[in-house]
DNA sequence: AGGCCTAAATTTAGGTCTGAACGTATGACG
DNA sequence: CGTCATACGTTCAGACCTAAATTTAGGCCT
């Protein structure tokens, strides 16, 4: 039972809204509906692809960071959540995991107040090495089928949006959205 | 304590990874990373705009699809299942949820072998009607930094890129993946 | 006609996330 | 120098999802 096997067209969906309630603003949806589905479907894949090698997409997130931190493979909790970009509970639940499988370490104190180090462990690392790169060849592949000025293009479109985005959000979140 | 605040920059993922393993195919970083934080900001607000209201986004989900079908505003829960991308598990667990809350009723039988219908209350059809605008135009907003031909040429190149995913996901599906 | 098989929904177990409540140590300020 | 405010990690309750086990209603074959 996969759970994302055929999305259902995007353009049905801005017409049926067009046609039950003339005059909605359907212009997003041809943006944030198919967004949204790829994300899904990478998603999906993703975590498939690293359940065959015995790890969660989370944990592998939570280790990626770390890895791709550089010795010493060690950030604070703060850190990671902002990288990670999932809340600091979440974070606190991931390493609680990883820590139980051996994968990281929590060092409190030594620094700032109240901070907690997590580092990679030998274990951790390991893992990373092994599994990090068969997710990127996977993706590699997926996004294949957009010739190299596309995907560039497409690059450049989905940063230009995101930053804008986030600005967005950073101004906007206490403005009370519609009246 | 918001989720997602501030997205790692996405140049700095390429490069780290690329400093710390070189070699690896990072090329497929620009887009999976820039989509995936999009989908992720966009969702949390979503979200949030959704529970000033009252409303999940799963259950929104799952009364825009009915409501999108037009009248009767009547689905099978397998077709809900392929409109929503998500598992005939979730479904079930959504269409209980909602029924619970008088949003929609479920009629056994009157079709195909096993086939469940699910269908909008009067109640459920109010809820959405007063919440989908409100999304539509947030989300408008939310693109509105693209200019209109950036916005065109976006959506187009995550259409095909979808297109594109979804028949390499049809066909890999079962081919192993890396070796 | 009876029993098996299949398809479809549901239930269950396990895992993850958010948002809010909690505990606590540090630093500031009187 | 003691108290209080604050910042930060953790815990908890509530939702949600997937994958697998379970249930059940028909259909089919002998």
């Amino acid at each position: 039972m996969a759970s994302a096997d055929a999305p259902y067209p995007v353009q049905e969906i801005a017409d049926a809204w067009e046609r039950e309630r003339p005059g909605m603003p359907v212009s997003s949806i041809g943006i944030v509906t198919p967004l949204w589905q790829l994300a899904k479907l990478l998603g999906d894949d993703r975590r498939r692809v690293l359940a065959r090698a015995g790890v969660d997409t989370a944990t592998l997130d939570l280790l990626s960071v770390l890895r791709r931190a550089g010795t010493p493979y060690t950030l604070s909790t703060r850190e990671l959540a902002a990288r990670s970009m999932v809340t600091a509970g979440a974070i606190s639940q991931r390493v609680a995991r990883a820590e139980r499988e051996g994968l990281v370490v929590r060092r409190p104190g030594e620094g700032r107040p109240r901070t907690v180090w997590v580092e990679l462990t030998p274990a951790g690392h390991t893992l990373v090495e092994e599994t990090v790169d068969r997710v990127l060849h996977r993706e590699t592949e997926l996004v294949s089928g957009l010739k190299p000025d596309q995907q560039e293009q497409l690059a450049d479109l989905l940063k230009l949006l995101l930053q804008d985005v986030q600005t967005r959000l950073g101004d906007d979140r206490i403005t009370q959205v519609g009246e």
